[in-house]
RNA sequence: GGGCGAUUAACUCAGCGGUUUAGAGUGCUUCCCUUACAAGGAAGAAGUCGCAGGUUCGAAUCCUGCAUCGCCCA
């Protein structure tokens, strides 16, 4: 046939626009994501569900790689994988991103009913709402999308409110009035966890209160000082002897002239600021705590979107930050400010509005969690659930042994509405209840009043936090809560690995499993993986607001999925943020091209009408064949080994390598038709060709297209015979052989010698020489003349000799590999300079190498101490150096 | 303030049970369009493993302290 035509055929590049979109449509319209109930072993992953109107980024892209490489391989495993895709509301930011947009078009959200609001919302959600589910199937997530959900699609709602009903039946929810951190911003409480603390530089301010009834004065200190128009206190230690004489004394806060009493609590830090600490129990979380222990009045002066009320008497209607200027300048303006001190504080940011915190008073629902939080606790410290890395398991344990309770409810619309029903003004004048008509029943019922009416009742406003609903997602995807013990809960959950970023441990994770043994009894998953954060070159988390994340799905398009995939894996250990650099895709993107020139000679090399053999053993009698698949062996339980640790860029080293260097840079080069122009011999093509699959079902789980499309073009397969459920090959102890692993290996190594004797020397690769092999033993002289066409392959040679003893020609290059000698005959233009340089850089290097071994082996200490084995192979490594130096020094001897 | 982690080649990072005078990719130098691949091949230079102690026969690896940087929590 004509090989020139077979060479055009298959374009010298791989171009993967081409054929991702096709090998993704194949895999989907052929159910091979979808996974159903049955007798196989399920292997179960719910997605971390992204924002709904969310877009991909960096870090999704990382996730969502190391989840498909998971999930394909426990699919080629046999098991029954099943990765649940979908998306969160994401309340707070859904709700913000509404009301921006409705802003721009002229309606404030006050100007709508609550049912308005929402219709806007789900059609803002319909609208940009999936995108990045679209996005991921660029990436080659093999997700099932037929199990696609959405945390408020009405039976997660339901189930939801259910949970809320059954932790308040339990005891676990409660109403009450507590300090919780305000978004002035979102207008909404927060939980702890959403508030993020910040150090920066600021200003302490000392400002003296004057002492009634004298000329003395007391000077606090505060970062604040516009809440002083709140103040109901002044707080000094009880042991500071500055203060003792003032406790008990009256103060007078400036501007409102409020008289507050001088207490002592030990509390107070007397090395911070003056030691002397203004009081303001509605406006900090301390102050409130100090506020309830002696009694003191709570004046709360600030508005929900954070102006000044009237109870602050002043700057009425001014923002915080506003007021805090005006209050400065009025302070100095009565000799009330003495002192202005430079320093660095904490500040609470929200973390989606990014608005400075207010602490405030607030009458919103708890979740309490200490005692509901223990299985999840112990679970995970005994190891019954598995951090990857360990480490986490540290902070873990941390945050429960310091668990605080939960504040669930959000002054938003946009999520599940509170399913708490009023039917006065007390505090406790609500009962609990699923819809209005139940609600209106147990009014009546704890009221004694059956005269009460349907528009005697209203509902809570608030809805719940969005993680109040996403702790319970590896449950609510497959309908645990609702049917507890429905067919496909029972099958899939608990499911098996999550993977996610440790920055949601405790939003997320931590919830999570304290849900799924609240409700299930059980674990919701066995591990857990928390992959690095992707940072730019300038080590910052890489942001859609700062601009530095590169665009994913450009990256794809320039170099393709499965590069950014492999470009992606590469440098990220479990845990460990990884600098995101393209160059690690365009080092991707050329293994693709390699695997795809590998893949375009074997084709090349194939013969019309000829079917290759796909169980043809082996040639037993070819080293190259035996080292192969050792080396294919080796590896292929090396990467299993990682892949259980989740060592997963180790695993995809091991591929790599396999491939690029024994592979491609071995095995095809030894493989090649003995004659130029010649096509490879039909069982020598079809042993290299069935290799090339074994490899390639390896690589499919991190880089499902190139392998797909390769293994579809090696032979015509029915659809159940693609390469996505393909086995996994399977570990044969008996096909690795250290022995030929060896050999192969000493081969190598007198190739790369005499390699390096043509590029000191100048000579080209395609130079006849020849080639002497001086063995130290007859056995190695035969197991090398055994294989001496290899030399043949993959030098030029014109006479080549293997022999025990061989004398060294005059003029030649010469090395030492192991014992065995090799002389390169020159012909008269070897430069003896240089080559007794060569050698003699060698015998230093040696020498080196023989001093180490002997300051072991002369220590009575390492002899009589270490492992018998250890010694000797260190007696071993002595008497090969010897011998090589041995050599080295007889050749320079000659050359001198 | 408490905790966790990092510090290894010019750059980005591996190095899991202590033992080939430390590995990979990129970059650099030299040579090569050799029967696939220049997005490639061959050869090579390049590191007292942050600092100081300690344990040990032996430490990049374990322990302690310090320095610098980062993260988490209060």
């Amino acid at each position: 046939m004509d090989r020139s035509t077979a060479l055009q055929d298959i374009p010298k590049h791989f171009d993967p626009g081409s054929v991702e979109e096709k090998w993704y449509d194949f895999w989907k319209e052929n159910g091979f994501f979808h996974s159903e109930p049955d007798d196989r072993e399920s292997y179960t992953v719910v997605i971390p569900p992204p924002n709904v109107t969310g877009v991909l980024h960096m870090g999704h892209m990382l996730n969502n790689t190391i989840q498909d490489v998971l999930v394909r391989r426990a699919r080629m495993r046999g098991k029954n994988a099943c990765w649940v895709p979908g998306t969160d509301h994401a309340s707070i930011a859904t709700e913000a991103k509404v009301v921006q947009k409705l802003r721009k078009e002229g309606i404030t959200k006050a100007d709508l009913t609550r049912e308005e609001f929402l219709e806007h919302a789900w059609e803002w959600t319909e609208e940009h709402g999936g995108i990045i589910l679209q996005q991921l199937q660029k990436l080659g997530a093999s997700c099932d999308w037929e199990r696609t959900r959405f945390t408020l699609e009405d039976d997660l709602y339901e189930s939801v409110i259910d949970c809320f009903i059954e932790l308040y039946n339990r005891g676990y929810i409660y109403r009450g009035k507590r300090m919780i951190n305000w978004d002035p911003e979102a207008q909404t409480a927060l939980s702890d966890e959403e508030v993020i603390h910040r150090e920066e530089q600021s200003k302490l301010y000392h400002v003296r209160y004057r002492i009634k009834n004298s000329d003395r004065w007391v000077t606090i200190a505060t970062t604040r000082p516009e809440t002083i128009l709140a103040d109901t206190g002044v707080c000094v230690n009880p042991g500071d002897e500055r203060y003792r004489e003032l406790i008990g004394e009256t103060a007078i806060i400036p501007m409102v002239e409020r008289e507050v009493p001088v207490i002592a609590d030990d509390y107070v830090d007397m090395e911070y600021g003056t030691g002397c600490l203004k009081i303001t129990p509605a406006h900090d979380e301390n102050d409130y705590q100090i506020g309830q222990k002696h009694d003191l009045e709570i004046i709360d002066m600030l508005k929900p979107d954070g102006t000044l009320s009237e109870t602050a008497e002043y700057y009425v209607g001014e923002d915080r930050f506003k007021a805090r200027e005006l209050i400065i300048a009025d302070l100095q303006e009565r000799n009330q400010l003495v002192d202005v001190e430079e320093m660095t504080n904490k500040v609470g940011y929200s973390e989606r509005t990014d608005a400075v915190i207010e602490p405030r008073l607030s009458l919103q629902w708890f979740c309490r969690m200490d005692k509901l939080s223990r299985p999840a606790h112990e679970n995970v410290m005994n190891d019954t659930i598995q951090f990857y890395p360990a480490k986490f398991k540290n902070s873990y344990n941390h945050w429960m042994e310091n668990i605080r309770d939960w504040c669930i409810s959000r002054q938003l619309w946009w999520g599940q509405r509170i399913p708490a029903w009023y039917y006065g003004d007390g505090r406790d004048d609500y009962v609990i209840a699923r819809t209005k008509e139940e609600a209106l029943e147990k009014a009546r019922e704890k009221t004694g009043d059956p005269s009460l009416a349907g528009s005697d009742i209203h509902q809570d406003e608030d809805v719940l936090d969005t993680w109040f609903s996403s702790w319970l997602w590896p449950i609510t995807v497959f309908d645990g809560i609702r049917e507890p013990d429905n067919e496909e809960i029972n099958y899939y959950y608990p499911t098996d690995d999550l993977v996610t970023a440790p920055e949601i441990m405790f939003f997320w994770v931590a919830r999570m499993i304290i849900a799924g043994y609240e409700f299930r009894g059980e674990k919701p998953f066995s591990n857990v993986y928390y992959t690095g954060i992707v940072r730019d070159s300038q080590r910052r988390k890489m942001s859609k607001s700062l601009g530095n994340s590169p665009d994913p799905i450009k990256l794809m398009e320039e170099y393709g999925a499965d590069g950014v995939r492999v470009g992606m894996l590469f440098s990220s250990p479990a845990g460990n943020d990884l600098l995101f650099e393209e160059q690690l895709c365009e080092q991707g993107r050329n293994f693709a091209n390699k695997i795809w020139n590998a893949f375009r000679f074997l084709s090349m090399n194939k013969q019309e009408d000829t079917e290759y053999s796909r169980d043809l053993d082996i040639d037993k009698t070819n080293l190259v064949d035996r080292w192969m698949l050792s080396r294919l062996h080796e590896t292929i339980a090396g990467i299993n080994k990682d892949m259980e640790s989740f060592r997963i860029n180790e695993a995809l080293h091991k591929i790599y390598s396999l491939i690029w260097d024994d592979f491609c840079d071995w095995y095809i080069e030894l493989i090649k038709a003995d004659e130029p122009g010649t096509d490879i011999p039909e069982q020598r093509l079809a042993r290299g060709l069935n290799f090339f699959e074994e490899l390639m079902k390896l690589l499919h789980p991190f880089m499902p297209f190139i392998t797909e499309e390769v293994w579809q073009h090696i032979r015509p397969r029915k659809t159940e015979e693609a390469m996505i459920v393909a086995s996994w090959p399977a570990f044969d102890q008996s096909a690795v052989s250290a022995e030929d692993q060896a050999l192969f290996s000493k081969i190598q190594r007198i190739i790369s010698a005499v390699r390096n004797i043509r590029a000191e020397f100048k000579l080209s690769p395609n130079d006849n020489i020849d080639l002497l092999i001086s063995a130290g033993d007859e056995q190695t002289a035969r197991a090398l003349r055994n294989n001496e066409w290899i030399f043949q392959k993959l030098q030029h040679i014109d006479t080549l000799e293997i022999r025990v003893d061989l004398a060294k020609p005059e003029t030649s290059a010469s090395a030492v590999v192991e014992g065995t000698e090799i002389f390169v005959p020159l012909k008269g233009f070897v430069d003896l300079d240089k080559e007794r340089e060569r050698i003699r850089k060698e015998i230093d290097r040696l020498q080196g190498f023989l001093k180490s071994i002997e300051g072991k082996l002369n220590n009575d200490g390492f002899v009589n101490n270490a492992p018998e084995e250890v010694v000797q192979r260190e007696r071993d490594k002595k008497a090969d150096t010897e011998t090589n130096l041995e050599k080295l020094r007889g050749i320079l001897r000659e050359l001198e």
